[in-house]
DNA sequence: GTGCCAATGTTAACGCCGTTAACTTATCAC
DNA sequence: GTGATAAGTTAACGGCGTTAACATTGGCAC
């Protein structure tokens, strides 16, 4: 069976495309299967050829978002472990708000109750597994003190999603100096986070 | 006009009971107006006379949450800085824990776009000074450093609210040993932010 | 080439939803 | 009592997700 043009042509990939868009524009409560089959030239139906329901569709935009977050992560540089860290914060942050609405719905928790789709749960496990990632080797080079792992990964992991959140649906009062607030908020954790061998116990920026 | 029982009686509270429970149950997509009609046995344009629409009842239902997590907060002992600290961030984490589907409503951003309601934004500066009073008791009582209190306050905020979804949505694969996580977390952090006054630089538990 | 099968599309319909319009009823002020 | 008004009613519109029943088309066996 040929992928590229029948009946219609690729409907899978163009209603992923089409929801995409209005997912950006209106949120993921704005995406409706009869509107979307509407704008593409098809019958509402027809979509249930391709999708099990709205929510797999909205679980197959969530999921390529998850890969998407990924790519981004692993794209920080990894030299210095201290340039590594934070950079992952602020590129975890700049994606979320970048794309809040998909953001959102990657973590509303409204759809799909966590363990229902395992192609979702593992793509949320690939992004998390770069922060992990990073944690350790910054570990392993002996800049992050060396507690447990779970608990390092699970303390990065909350602020930068809290901050995330927060930050795009407008909840912090004085978010005007965003871009220091995020680098902040990172020095702040890691000041606790990072090994102490007298050499930087005190307000050691490496900001200008 | 008596607010004790007229045609039907209190149904404006009726109705912010029935739609909490369904909250509660199955989430807010769960609550239909037309559904919470026919369990109070009233027709479901009655309604309309005490809610403008069905978003108007969401939000009811947000400023209720956010005022008894704001009670939450309220309640945690102030007396030691630590230990004000510590358990204000368990006691955040507890009620998101106790709540899940209420706390998605008020933090979830789909419904209500943060300028809209100005009671809800009200009622979640509300909780909000709460967290930010007990940190700016630290800092007088010289246990966190003289950091922005903004810049700290929002740190501290994202974390419980980024660990508080994360816990709630399963999404920390190791999430057995929750209540170690969030004290570990909070710990974590409390070390990157208390003031080193070659007192407490270390390990420095107070809990048995 | 022909014929069949499965994939992919169509229209019609069901039941639910939010919301509005038009109307009825009960309570309070006087 | 008698209006005015708040609080309820039924009827209806349009939109939604979803299913059933039917139609079409591409590709493969022969």
């Amino acid at each position: 069976m040929a992928r590229t043009a029948y009946h219609h042509g690729d409907l899978h990939q163009q209603a992923h495309d089409q929801a995409l868009a209005v997912l950006r524009l209106e949120g993921d409560s704005a995406i409706s299967l009869r509107g979307i089959a509407k704008q593409i030239g098809v019958s509402a139906p027809a979509l249930y050829r391709h999708y099990a329901d709205r929510e797999s569709l909205l679980a197959e935009l969530a999921i390529s978002g998850f890969a998407a977050l990924r790519q981004q992560l692993l794209s920080v540089e990894q030299h210095a472990p201290r340039a590594a860290l934070i950079g992952i914060g602020l590129a975890y942050v700049a994606f979320a708000q970048s794309e809040p609405n998909l953001y959102r719905l990657m973590f509303g928790g409204r759809v799909l109750p966590k363990g229902a789709h395992p192609r979702l749960d593992q793509a949320g496990l690939g992004a998390f597994n770069v922060l992990q990632d990073t944690i350790a080797r910054g570990q392993r080079a002996g800049y992050l003190k060396p507690a447990p792992l779970s608990l390092m990964t699970a303390t990065a992991w909350s602020l930068v999603h809290g901050l995330s959140q927060l930050t795009i649906d407008g909840h912090l009062p004085n978010a005007d100096a965003e871009p220091q607030l995020a680098e902040g908020i990172t020095s702040l954790l890691l000041e606790g986070a990072i090994a102490h061998t007298d050499a930087h116990t005190d307000n050691n920026e490496d900001t200008p």
